[in-house]
DNA sequence: GGAGACGGCGCC
DNA sequence: AAAGGGCGCCGTCTCC
């Protein structure tokens, strides 16, 4: 039995010229790197390691020697962990155009695994598929390091080997569906969201707005100092400071709870101003500015397809998928076109409901979506037997049915969240229900799941029995999913066939059904024009049984084409 | 002074 | 806080 320190480091570079036969894998260590800033030309090249067999592995310890590396593996096949970072940092130095043929072991794990696993680094694979414990204190020392040594050059040596083991085996267990999601909906998206350019920031906007929000906020705090003698951002004082004077005991403080006893103690209407104000001074504040716009004014997120266990994108640092909109539209008025270039944005209409009705089949929901008809009021109109208008009341709460059905809402949440009586919302689901059977059906079937749900394109998120959310992510997964899907394919499809001798590829955010791109005005026609293809031709190829919906705005800024 | 848990809340 | 899913970031608090 070989263990993961049976490998031997070739003496002499360059590794030799690999064939489209060999399966390589190669990993790259930096010095200096900082988190959150993987995604950011910091920090230095240390060494990089390559191996085919997974037992000889050559160590290239100079940058000059890189060219020579890519030579040697420009035809072969690539294992890599999270590519996502090798290659956004091998492009400093070297090209690296997408390819089709890349085993990233963390992205296909996250396929095999998603919510069976929650850790995914090469650690826990190597515990996982090889039985092997992986030290990690070597790489700590990359980071204040500045030079080689042995031990770091084996550490190297030893995670290819790793990552080509691991490779082996989860090839093994990929079946054809795995393949596919992979190699049509997650790796394309991955090479796409590499060549995303950061959205311009018109920072003096922001900066007013935030010194504004910080005054306010540091004012208000003052004064709850001055008047409750409390920290008021901190909840044990809050709830001690309500006990005491008010004699309420808070079983939380969050907005909900505030709110409920807001009519009898305005002092918690108060604290719910006070939180959105401080919402807005520190998370979009001055410090956002700060840490993350960069001297070309841009800010650069990372975007980790299937991050989540539904296989949605996320972003981080900064995370550009919650800035504010609802109460303060504002912050995204502050996302602008540069110099000669407008924003164009499309976005899915009811893209989950769209999935759900897939899904179930539904052909009374299919059809309700193909009449192009406010789905909403019609539900209302059906459901009560008389036309419900736009501003009728009974209209959102048919939306909250619908929205809450993908969610797994039960009578009890949505008596609460409606304010009825359970009574009124048992009747309410039930009258929903009725019009949509096969959807009703479908949610029952869901509920039996035990092991795990799939998406429209066959993705698996697995359940966890042991938690009482199962039945809910059994409800909601496959929706979710099937949207992530959708957008992942259209992000992949738009990077393909996007015309780079107009301009680098010119995708700005994702925002899970909606997409920004920043482009010349000269080419903003044709970026429409491909932008809505991609998108309708995902939503076909995910879900063919519905009319798939896409709105295509643009403008001068993110406010302008949401 | 850093790490992690927790509560809270911004978005879809 | 709860009988609505999915994230990431902030401040507080605790521990080391």
């Amino acid at each position: 039995m070989k263990t993961i320190n049976d490998f031997i480091i070739q003496p002499n570079i360059p590794s030799p010229i690999f064939t489209p036969d060999d399966w390589v894998s190669i990993d790259i260590e930096m010095f200096g790197m900082q988190r959150g800033k993987f995604h950011r030309p910091v920090g230095e090249f240390a060494c990089l390691a390559v191996t085919n067999d997974g037992e000889r592995v050559w160590v290239y310890k100079n940058v000059d020697d890189l060219g020579t590396f890519w030579r040697s593996i420009e035809y072969a096949n690539l294992i890599l962990q999270n590519a996502s970072f090798d290659v956004y940092h091998l492009r400093r130095w070297i090209p690296f155009p997408p390819r089709e043929s890349l085993h990233d072991t963390m992205l296909v794990e996250r396929i095999l695994y998603n919510g069976y696993y929650e850790d995914f680094s090469l650690k826990a694979l190597a515990r996982r598929y090889l039985k092997a414990y992986v030290e990690k204190d070597v790489a700590k020392e990359f980071e204040k390091a500045t030079t080689l040594t042995d031990d770091k050059i084996e550490y190297n040596a030893r995670d290819t080997i790793i990552q080509w083991r691991v490779a082996q085996e989860q090839m093994k267990l990929m079946k054809k569906s795995h393949r596919r999601v992979y190699y049509e909906v997650d790796l394309p998206a991955m090479w796409a969201f590499l060549d995303f350019k950061g959205p311009l920031i018109d920072t003096e906007r922001w900066r007013q707005i935030a010194e504004e929000n910080a005054t306010t906020a540091e004012c208000t705090f003052n004064k709850f100092q001055e008047k409750w003698g409390i920290n008021v951002r901190s909840v044990p004082q809050l709830k001690k400071w309500f006990k005491e004077y008010l004699h309420i005991i808070l079983e939380s403080t969050g907005a909900e709870v505030l709110d409920s006893v807001s009519k009898k103690h305005p002092e918690a209407q108060e604290i719910l101003d006070y939180r959105k104000i401080e919402k807005r001074r520190s998370t979009y504040g001055l410090s956002w500015l700060k840490k993350y716009v960069e001297e070309d004014g841009r800010v650069y997120t990372h975007y980790d397809p299937s991050r989540a266990e539904s296989g949605r994108t996320a972003s981080s640092d900064p995370n550009l998928q919650n800035i504010p909109v609802r109460d303060t539209p504002v912050f995204r008025e502050c996302f602008i076109a540069g110099e000669g270039n407008i924003l164009v944005g499309g976005d899915y209409a009811q893209q989950e409901i769209r999935c759900a009705a897939h899904l179930s089949q539904d052909k009374n929901l299919i059809d309700l979506l193909a009449s192009g008809r406010d789905i909403y009021s019609e539900i209302a109109s059906m459901i009560h037997g008389e036309k419900v208008e736009k501003d009728d009341p009974r209209r959102q709460a048919a939306k909250s049915v619908v929205l809450g059905t993908i969610y797994g809402l039960t009578y009890i949440g949505m008596a609460r969240r409606e304010g009825m009586s359970e009574e009124e919302a048992i009747a309410l689901m039930d009258n929903f229900f009725d019009l949509f059977p096969k959807l009703r059906d479908w949610m029952t079937n869901q509920q039996r799941a035990t092991e795990y749900v799939k998406t429209a394109m066959g993705r698996k998120c697995w359940l966890n029995p042991h938690n009482s959310q199962a039945i809910r992510n059994a409800l909601n997964s496959p929706s979710q999913g099937s949207a992530a899907d959708m957008m992942k394919i259209a992000v992949g499809l738009l990077h393909q066939r996007w015309d780079t001798n107009l301009e680098p590829f010119p995708a700005i955010l994702q925002v899970h059904d909606e997409l920004q791109l920043e482009v010349k005005e000269e080419n903003a026609e044709c970026a429409k024009e491909l932008l809505r293809n991609c998108m309708m031709e995902a939503g076909e190829r995910v879900i063919p049984s519905v009319k798939t919906v896409v709105d295509i705005k643009s403008g001068r800024h993110w406010g302008d084409v949401h």
